[in-house]
Order: structure tokens, then sequence, then C-alpha cells
DNA sequence: ACACCCTATTCTTCATACGAAAGTATCTTT
DNA sequence: AAAGATACTTTCGTATGAAGAATAGGGTGT
């Protein structure tokens, strides 16, 4: 697979520059000027100036005259942004954001899985089993700890969305995908028993039997084990 | 109240052009060639160029060449970009998308009422207490019908997320202003007691009690009111 | 010490030019 | 005449030089 040429140098800059930022390497109140950006990337004003419009649509900067811009505070980025959210990584989640996500979270996914109860279809139900047997053999053929657990995982759950035909649910679901890597990597040491497969099949379960009562209960269930355990994973590390 | 002069070419493009494409003034299949918008808002390429990049990332629109950059479809928009979402007005709610969002809002605003109880500060609760008094003196004054109820409204939404301390709560909270504001606008020849000042008493009084499972309860009472003034508004239009 | 003005710097906008990509029309071949 | 190759044309993409606007920071005068 190609890496596919990049025919556009503004959404190259956007995504270099915005992922540093996310990530802390370029941290708030650094000056980003024009002069030098171009030096860097070696491109005119012009590639620049665009790539700078969209961070600062993004929130993730400012401009100012005379000084330059300026990389903003963490509280201005838009974090509903999907490039934003995408470059949150595990070294890009604040310990704020990330009890702000699991807050939201706690509520959101139960209801997801009642509407994807309520409305699935039959690709839905093939989509999530696929992605339940690809977790369950992992985790019985490598162990725990296998990465392939976290992929399906992730998988699962925007298949769960998918179900759900709803637009606006699903985007918002996304957001929720990086909590899901950090949680994964925390939890991966900490999980020694199958709960986490019997529990993810729960939710299958009563969506295949249309039961949206059943799905938010399991679902539940779920997040509360998935809490604990990371929980545990904290207290194992802070130690 | 000056109209903070724009000293943003740009961005007044992107918010002229953007707020047509969301009404519907624009549809999607429509071209935008460069040169047209140059000649229609008398402003350089380089302007126009900034604006359609940041029109591209919010999935408004798509630049080809030799063809112009064309207006997206409805479905590719980003609902969760804050500009989109501020544009969305009565016209520019599809069924679809206000299935979607009430159905989103259903689970999501009570969880808010909670975490609100759980954690507001002082302020928050003048800030509530304001808007609810606004609210009810609008409608004792000038009875339902008035449109201050609406802003109130509006308000004492914004107020109730601000309360709960969690940035991206706030953020999603605010994608169903548009709701609010379409539903208002029904609700409003429909209402004839005082239900909905009551009810929201009863979240403001559990807030203030920082008793979470009331406030969600509450809050949960005061939806499904509005969702039935809805529905028969609805009917009462649709007859 | 304070207020005022000036200047240098950086963003903002304009005008222009050339390159790349992709439809469209034309031409060649069979 | 039909199919395919070629050349043309349009529009986006990028580069560059220049002028305008805003302002931080220094210089000047009282």
């Amino acid at each position: 697979m190609k890496t596919k040429i990049a025919r556009n140098l503004p959404t190259q800059i956007v995504h270099d520059i915005g992922s540093k930022i996310v990530h802390g390497e370029i941290t708030p109140g650094t000056i980003l000027t024009s002069d030098i950006l171009e030096e860097k990337f070696k491109v005119s004003r012009t590639v620049v100036r665009e790539a700078l419009k969209v961070l600062q649509d993004k929130g993730l900067t400012k401009a100012r005259t005379k000084t330059g811009t300026i990389v903003l505070e963490r509280s201005q980025w838009n974090l509903l942004d999907p490039d934003v959210i995408s470059w949150l990584q595990v070294s890009g989640l604040s310990p704020e954001l990330v009890r702000d996500l699991e807050e939201v979270r706690a509520s959101y996914e139960p209801w997801v899985a009642r509407i994807a109860a309520k409305r699935r279809g039959t690709k839905d139900v093939a989509d999530l089993t696929n992605a339940l047997k690809k977790m369950a053999d992992a985790f019985y053929d490598q162990g725990p700890t296998s990465p392939i657990i976290g992929e399906a995982d992730i998988a699962f759950h925007e298949a769960l969305l998918a179900a759900t035909q709803n637009e606006l649910m699903k985007r918002i679901g996304k957001l929720f995908i990086p909590l899901l890597k950090i949680r994964d990597d925390m939890v991966r040491h900490v999980v020694e028993d199958a709960d986490f497969i019997v529990q993810h099949q729960a939710v299958l379960d009563a969506v295949i039997d249309e039961d949206p009562d059943g799905a938010e209960i399991a679902m539940k269930a779920l997040l509360e084990t998935a809490a604990q355990a990371s929980q545990s994973a904290r207290k194992h590390k802070s130690r």
C-alpha cells in the first residue's frame, strides 16, 4: 500500500504541526513565525498561511501581529475536531482529559448499545461478531497481552456505533477511541481472566436479540469491569 | 455595541459561504470556482483560498482540479464542528438530524445534570438561578409565547454544562443548542401550564442540594414533558 | 518617572506567474 | 465510422514580490 502521495502541502503541514502540538512536542506559548516555518518546511508563504489558518480553526494556535502565531493552551483546543482527536495519544491525554472522557463515556456507551440493539442490521451483527471473534482468538491463542485485543476492541466499538445508524452518535463515539487505546494499554497487564471476552459476548448477544435493555445493562457491566481494572492498573503503576 | 470590524476576510467568507451551505441556500453539488468567488467578494485569490481551505476542513466542500470546489452532501459535513453547529437553524435541521440529536440528548442531558449536581460551584448556582428567574418572569409577565423563554432555556442549559467543570461535556452539550431552538419554536404554542418552569426548578433544586440522583431524575422528567409537547406540536402542525 | 510618539516586525491582503491535474476536443489509425 | 491516442484548456496548487495594517517595544521629551 502506497502512502498516498501528498498532493496537499498545507494538509501535510497541518498534520505535522498539529500532532506535535497535541503530543506536547510543541508546548503552549511557543511562537511560530511564518518565516521560520517556510524555512523549515521549504514551502511558500501561501502554504504556510493556509496551514496556520486551519490550525487556528482547530483552536490550536492564534495569530497576532508583531508577535507571530502562538500555540494556545490545551483548554482552547477544539476537542471535538476529528484531527485533534486522532492526534491524541497516550502522551497527549492529560489526567483531566481522561477524567472528562471517562465521565462522558460512562453514560454514553450504554446508550449506544441500547440504540444499536434497537436498530442494528444484519451486516452490523456480522461486523460485531467478527470483531469479537478476533478478540477471543487473540486472547486464547496469544494470551491477554496480545495487542490484537486492543485493535479488536476498537473495531467492536466502532461496529456498535455503526449499528446505531445515527451519524451524530457515530462521530461522538469516535471521540473515545484514544481513551480505549490508553485504557487498553494500562489494563492489559492486569486482566487475568476472560471477563473481558464474556462481557463483550453479552453485549453482542443482546444486540443480536434486539434487546435494548439487555444491551444497555451488559455494556454498563463491561464498563464497570474496565474501570475497576484500569483503577487497579493505575495503583499498580504509581506504586 | 460595535459589530467588531472584521479584520479577517477569510473568516468572514467562511461564515458567509458556510452558513449558506448549511442553511440550504447553496445546495450540495453546486460548483464554486475561485474566480467567481474573488469576483463576488472583491478579494484576492489568497483570501478565497484560505476560506475554501477551512470549509474543506469542515467537510462542507471539496476541491477538484478542472471542476472547481464542489459543495458536498450533508452526510459529509462535520457535525461536531462548532461553526457548522452554530449555523444549523430550524431550516438547516433535517428530520434525520433532529432524530439523531434527540436520541443522543435523551441520554446525555440527564447525565449532565448528574455531574453538575456533583460538582457545581456557587457561581454555577447563581447562573442557573438567574436563567430560571428570567424564564419564570417572562412566562408570568408575557405569557408562554415570549421569545425570552427560549433564550433563558438555552442560558439555563449552558449554565448547567458549565457546572460540570467538564470541558468535553460542555462542548458536546453545545451541539444541542440548535435543537433547543427548534423545539422551543414548536413547543411554544402548545405549552399552556407552568410545567416547564416547575420542572426546571426541580432540576435546579437538586443541583443546589448537590443531589446527583435527584438532578438526573428531574432532568429526565423535563425531557419527557418536552418530548411529549413537541410531539403534540408536530401533530398539530401536520394536521 | 511618566506619557507620548516612532519604528521595526509580523501578520494580512493583493497581484501576478507558472506548474500540475484532469476534463474536453481533435486527430490518427484501423 | 469507431476506437484510441494526442493536444488543448480550464481550474486548482504553489511560489513570489510588494504594499497595508496592527502593535510591541524602544526612544524621546517633559
